[in-house]
RNA sequence: GGGCGGUUAGCUCAAUUGGCAGAGCAUCGGCCUUACAAGCCGAGGGUCGUAGGUUCGAGCCCUACACCGCCCACCA
């Protein structure tokens, strides 16, 4: 006993860090791709390099963790790659804000030295989100970790590149984009975020330039006026009409510009006329186009007003708007200031007001990729949950073509150059030497880098080693399953099916399944930069990685967010803590060595026609189910379902009926204690592993110090429950009529515990109690287990007789028509009695007169299952015969009381 | 404007094809019963957002509405 004893108290602290590295040099997730049993691979949503673990990443990897845990148990081979993305501006703001502190600008030190840099804080700082991806005990394969810079991953991206220039998917051109005017860089549609921001909308007097009167124009941004080069109507605006194709002199400059028609305008919004400003706003590019509108450029890279802005050059566009308002209003243009709340387009980063700006840019055509990418789901990708589908199709039908040049450093660099003698554009996957049109070696690199999620798109593809032919590819990829955040489905999984799609002729994953975001106590997401975080790594620290695992997944309900909070990973701890003394409690009660090996055939034959083996047939019956509900629950994505089940198997059923009835088992010594041994080791077993893709430290703590078995039928042992195989479903296990028969047992001790405690009896008087039994086979039941029963209810005798006379002073319920009489004399408070039956009878009487009701409707009884009107039948007998016994025990308490 | 999700016990959330509404925490009462007081035993607590509809039967399906939230698009 003293051999695998464990120790009084869990641990995690000690119990996790012993079980990290042991898996690492063991090197337990390092598949053989040649080995045996069906590939199951998942790559891991690289986090940001500069990333701090948060508690969503902590769900996105115990999810991973939990699907590749139960995975490996079924006998796959699984590939789980583990890394990390560059994270170009991310990476490339927590640097330059770094080199502030010391004073300088990226600038100062130069495009190779900055980079240089970044590379240096990567090695010092980058290995911190991997410490937290191992501490959450993902079962990654660390031999194979990435890096989106890494020479092979670059390589891909070249490639890519290139062939998809080659294709006419990339392409380059002047056009309007999202600029952030304090990262200096373009951005993609998708990296704008959109804030309700308070303004103002101003109505501006443009007087006609035939001096025949004016338009007046609504705006938010008065100071691209100076850009103007038209004012737009609607063609069916009866109050303007007349004006269409005249030209209005445009205050403050004097330029002349025409007023055009389009049924883009909205005539209810403002005054229904609309200033054109081709070059600084989105849909005033596109109008720019359709009516060969001038292009004139007033803000520059900095959100500055340039030359073209005249007296207003050099001005910041806050401080041209409040003096061109000003200015207005001195001449007598300004009609009307109105407040408006409108929607700003701010940088996802730095929260900048994104300025549209048009400049000369790299494009992936992603809108002619996107129809195959929309029919590959459902036929050959799965979204769970489905309704996210919608979400995937609604976003590639309206999708835009997909800016990806980015004005930074740090980053891959375009592999184009443009040759500085003929002009020459060169895409090549090596640096050339020379232009293959003109000779000359005069060729410069373009100076962009790509959008970090160019490179995070090939992700499921580089990362086993493309553009080689590794078997890795060969094996692995498709890969099994994505699991990820609903965020980054347009960012990252559609542009990754597409180039799946394109560069390994399939799709990159079989099931994307789209979990739960976790949120803070308003609804909105959780960031570092709201400050309402909950810390991972500080719930691990308290309360270990189990509890926190356990506690992620329990609320990993499918499409439902969670809102966290840390009660309740103290609440799961609660549930590592009963597991451990549960363990505690069976270990004191199995052998070091010479764990009996019964065969199951014999333990079979050994529970025939004994009644007091019930409880064994019983909990072999329930373990059963929880495998099955357990294999059906993971695999089909209801984590919480897995979570609950198995919480409500450990605790309400092995560790609140089975531990105590098996005490006096454990007493008895000989083949009794044996079978109990050898049943309480093989649920042990079992739950451990069902438990352990959830819970991975605690269960391989236990499940290490549990005593060999020489029966490779009771589950073979290997030492490390990370290799040990998912429990099979064993149908010769599961005893129905005798699980029931259990029930009645469990029956009979409740109904005894609720007279005790409802009375007031203490705990420490024992009873004595006499039943009256439905049937000779109850009896039976109930005295084979009376020993039972006598502990659990605290008994100093349980009798059954169908004939007994029990005292007239006695308190008594009724177990499925079993009559429990506990007698009183002296002990109780007799009206609390009478309360208590009479809520029991009505109880009773409510439940009947619902089912009476119910059968007594023609229609139900007629058109409703057999089975459904038969069950609630029963239940209305069974209810009848309570009642009656109910009824003759309060009149015979009755008298009692008169007397 | 389009799409999606939510509304269930005091709180946070479950309920697998429609069949007696559950759990954890909190509350109340009683217990140190030799694995666990991070525990044990018991109890109370609900017109399942509102109004209709389908059905023998609705938390679940249909319609409308209300409130909360998210995503996308965006009216200058």
């Amino acid at each position: 006993m003293a051999e695998n004893a464990l120790p009084k108290g869990y641990e995690p602290k000690d119990v996790e860090e012993r079980w990290r590295v042991h898996w690492e040099t063991e090197k337990t997730f390092t598949p053989d791709p040649d080995g045996p049993g069906e590939p199951f691979s998942i790559v891991i949503p690289p986090p940001n390099v500069t990333g701090n673990l948060h508690i969503g990443h902590a769900l996105n990897l115990t999810l991973q963790d939990i699907l590749c845990r139960y995975n490996r148990q079924k006998g796959k081979k699984v590939l789980w790659i583990p890394g990390m993305d560059h994270a170009g501006i991310a990476t490339q703001n927590v640097v330059e804000r770094r080199l502030a502190k010391e004073g300088k600008k990226r600038q100062d030190l130069g495009r190779e030295a900055f980079v240089e840099r970044v590379w240096e804080w990567k090695k010092q700082y980058g290995d911190n989100i991997l410490r937290q991806i191992r501490a959450m005990g993902a079962s990654v394969d660390w031999t194979r970790l990435r890096f989106t810079m890494d020479e092979g991953l670059s390589k891909a991206v070249r490639e890519v590149f290139v062939k998809l220039y080659e294709d006419k998917l990339i392409y380059k051109g002047d056009y309007i984009i999202n600029w952030c005017t304090r990262c200096h860089t373009a951005l993609a549609d998708d990296e704008v975020e959109h804030t309700p921001r308070r303004g103002f909308i101003w109505h501006i007097r443009y007087p006609l330039a035939d001096g025949s009167g004016d338009i007046v124009i609504a705006t938010t941004r008065p100071e691209t006026m100076l850009g103007d080069t038209a004012v737009c109507v609607h063609p069916e605006d009866e109050r303007y009409q007349h004006l269409i194709g005249k030209s209005v002199r445009l205050p403050l400059t004097n330029r002349e510009i025409r007023i055009i028609a389009d049924k883009y305008v909205d005539r209810e919004f403002g005054t229904g006329a609309l200033k054109v400003t081709p070059s600084h706003d989105v849909n005033d590019w596109q109008l720019g186009f359709k009516h060969h509108l001038e292009f004139r450029q007033v803000i520059d890279d900095m959100g500055n007003m340039n030359e073209e802005a005249g007296p207003y050059a050099g001005l910041s566009r806050d401080e041209a708007r409040k003096r061109i308002v000003a200015d207005l209003e001195e001449q007598g243009f300004l009609v009307q200031v109105e407040p408006h709340e409108n929607n700003v387009g701010v940088c996802y980063r730095c929260k900048s007001v994104i300025e549209p700006y048009v400049s000369t840019q790299w494009f992936v055509a992603t809108s002619k990729m996107a129809p195959k990418a929309r029919a590959a789901v459902p036929a050959e990708i799965r979204i769970v949950p489905e309704n996210w589908t919608k979400t995937y199709y609604n976003w590639l039908d309206n999708i835009r073509d997909w800016c990806i040049s980015r004005q930074i450093w740090w980053g891959h660099r375009i592999p184009a150059w443009t040759c500085q003698d003929c002009g020459e554009l060169i895409v090549a996957v090596e640096t050339p030497k020379e232009c293959p049109h003109c000779r000359s070696s005069r060729l410069e690199q373009d100076p962009d880098v790509l959008d970090t999620w160019f490179s995070s798109a090939l992700w499921p593809f580089s990362t086993m080693g493309w553009p080689e032919r590794t078997r890795e590819l060969e094996v692995f990829y498709p890969t099994s399953v994505l699991v990820t955040g609903f965020d980054i489905l347009f960012f990252w999984v559609a542009r990754m099916i597409m180039m799946g799609q394109h560069f390994m002729g399939e799709v990159p994953f079989r099931d994307v399944y789209i979990h739960a975001l976790v949120r803070d106590a308003e609804g909105k997401k959780m960031s570092k930069s709201t400050g309402n975080v909950i810390d991972p790594l500080e719930m691990i620290e308290k309360y270990g990685t189990d509890s926190l695992r356990f506690t992620l997944c329990a609320f990993a309900a499918m499409g439902r967010d969670i809102k966290l909070s840390e009660e309740r990973i103290e609440g799961y701890r609660h549930f590592v803590n009963k597991l451990w003394n549960a363990a505690r409690f069976s270990l004191m009660n199995l052998p070091d060595a010479d764990v009996p090996d019964y065969d199951f055939d014999d333990i079979a034959r050994y529970f025939e026609n004994k009644a007091e083996c019930l409880h064994h047939q019983w909990i072999l019956t329930r373990l059963e189910k929880v495998k099955a509900d357990t294999d059906a629950s993971i695999s089909g994505y209801r984590f919480n379902d897995a979570a609950q089940n198995l919480y409500k198997f450990l605790w309400s059923e092995f560790c609140d009926w089975y531990l105590e009835l098996i005490k006096p088992d454990m007493q008895a010594g000989g083949t009794r204690q044996g079978v109990a041994q050898c049943v309480l080791l093989t649920v042990l077993r079992e739950f451990l592993t069902l438990l352990h893709p959830i819970m991975p430290f605690v269960t391989a703590e236990i499940w290490a110090a549990l005593p060999q078995s020489a029966n490779p039928d009771n589950n073979a042992h290997c030492g490390d429950i990370a290799c040990a195989p998912f429990p099979k479903a064993n149908p010769k296990r599961e005893y129905e009529a005798a699980a029931r028969d259990m029930e009645l047992v469990q029956e009979v001790t409740g109904t005894v515990r609720t007279i005790r405690a409802e009375l007031n009896i203490s705990p420490a008087l024992k009873l004595n109690v006499m039943v009256r039994p439905a049937s000779p086979a109850d009896a039976a039941i109930i005295m084979a287990n009376e020993e039972r029963v006598r502990t659990l209810a605290r008994l100093e005798s349980l009798v059954a007789d169908a004939h007994a006379e029990p005292p007239r002073a006695s308190a008594s319920g009724v177990a499925r028509g079993n009559e429990i009489i506990v007698p009183l004399a002296g002990i109780v408070d007799f009206a609390a009695e009478l309360a208590r039956l009479d809520k029991e009878t009505a109880k009773l009487d409510k439940e009947s007169a619902m089912l009476s009701g119910k059968l007594a409707n023609e229609k139900y009884v007629e058109r409703a299952p057999a089975e459904v009107v038969a069950k609630d039948r029963e239940r209305l007998l069974e209810i009848d015969v309570a009642r009656k016994k109910l009824d003759a025990l309060k009149a015979r308490f009755k008298e009692a009381l008169e007397e």
